[in-house]
DNA sequence: TAGATTGTTAATCGATTAACAATC
DNA sequence: TAGATTGTTAATCGATTAACAATC
């Protein structure tokens, strides 16, 4: 647990920055001023700093910072050097879709298993991997140790099976369901993708565009 | 156009209002009080009173908020009373979890047609609808009034697709490619979806709570 | 009417931006 | 060394919360 309090406005901006930073590495940039790099981003150099520094002082005086030692040191912050365990819950098309994502095997989330509670689904081969019957959830989560349950059932399913999850010492569920899990267990973290809010919130732009 | 500017943060507030009084709605709550829904979801009352009278007064002193009233006055705000022509351009996986998503189309987002290069994505059939190749964008656009553009395509597709979109006459691009796009055109609005970033931050949480 | 609860103003808090001394 | 650019403090801006008069 790190000491200071980081906002969260902070850590959702790093991603962004560590993806403008493997592309400035794909084009062989090696160095980059905080500078040239918020006009590339459209944000303020000071912000660019301001973040940076909760994390430390990457960067050095009258240079900038070196593009592949940044990008290295942020995706230590990310904890993308980790590997983790995933399982896929709901294999759907959605599920489905997530599972073929390979870009996310790339950085250390690697799917081990997928769940339905679905006949016709269970047995199914996904990207290699039978479907599992949920009865066989709990079984493999604590013999395989899992570190992260994609959660891509109905609504009116997420919330036991995300209680069932932390009992079974999951540590952090990607939520695509459109609830609000109410967790107890504080070490597990819970990150929400609610899709149809996005849309919604694309709907009252457009609609005040008018 | 509104008057006033609507600050980001509470426009992405609304549809988690919209949500729970849809729940509430369901469980024929009539009425509540700013109180008891900043308790249900983890809000202060007065930030949803004062979310709400950005766009009017909707409630009324000693009775609180009319459900329903209030229900339907969001989805007016949200621009969810209007009926949106949608496409799905990038029929992979992803996309054609999104065209079988039927909770859009209640919202009145209306799948007209999906698009890919991929011959092997060309024809097959996906909630009805035949996957059109990208030689039939334009004309299918320009003739049938595509309002939204999913756009599920690599990201080194991403800006050249949305630049064309943007000259069709498009209004709101839906982005899930990693990428930013540079849409020089106002009228045009693009709300992204990086799952990506959005892992990343659940892994950065992750490795913070240990 | 009395009680409850909104709408709204004022106070606080936090996040962003500006400025500049430190230093490479 | 001189120039450039960071790290960091101080100033500003905006968003959240508190308070309360208005009013149903």
């Amino acid at each position: 647990m790190s000491d200071k309090k980081i906002s969260t406005a902070v850590i959702k901006r790093l991603p962004r920055y560590y993806r403008y930073l493997g592309e400035l590495l794909e084009n062989d940039i090696v160095r980059i001023s905080s500078n040239e790099l918020s006009q590339r981003m459209g944000v303020t150099a000071s912000q660019i700093r301001q973040d940076l520094n909760n994390f430390g002082g990457f960067g050095q005086q009258g240079y900038g910072y070196n593009v592949n030692h940044l990008y290295k040191e942020i995706a230590k912050i990310l904890g993308l050097e980790n590997h983790y365990s995933v399982i896929i819950i709901g294999s759907g098309n959605l599920g489905q879709a997530l599972a073929n994502y390979t870009d996310f095997e790339k950085r250390g989330f690697v799917v081990k298993g997928l769940f339905d509670v679905n006949p016709r689904l269970v047995g199914i081969s996904v990207r290699g991997m039978d479907v599992q019957d949920m009865d066989q959830l709990k079984d493999f989560v604590v013999e395989n140790n899992i570190d992260i349950a994609i959660l891509t059932v109905p609504k009116t399913k997420a919330p036991a099976i995300a209680n069932d999850l932390c009992e079974w010492g999951i540590r952090g569920i990607w939520n695509f369901a459109p609830v609000d899990l109410q967790i107890s267990n504080f070490d597990v973290v819970v990150e929400n993708v609610h899709l149809s809010e996005s849309l919604m919130t694309l709907s009252y732009r457009i609609k005040d565009s008018y």
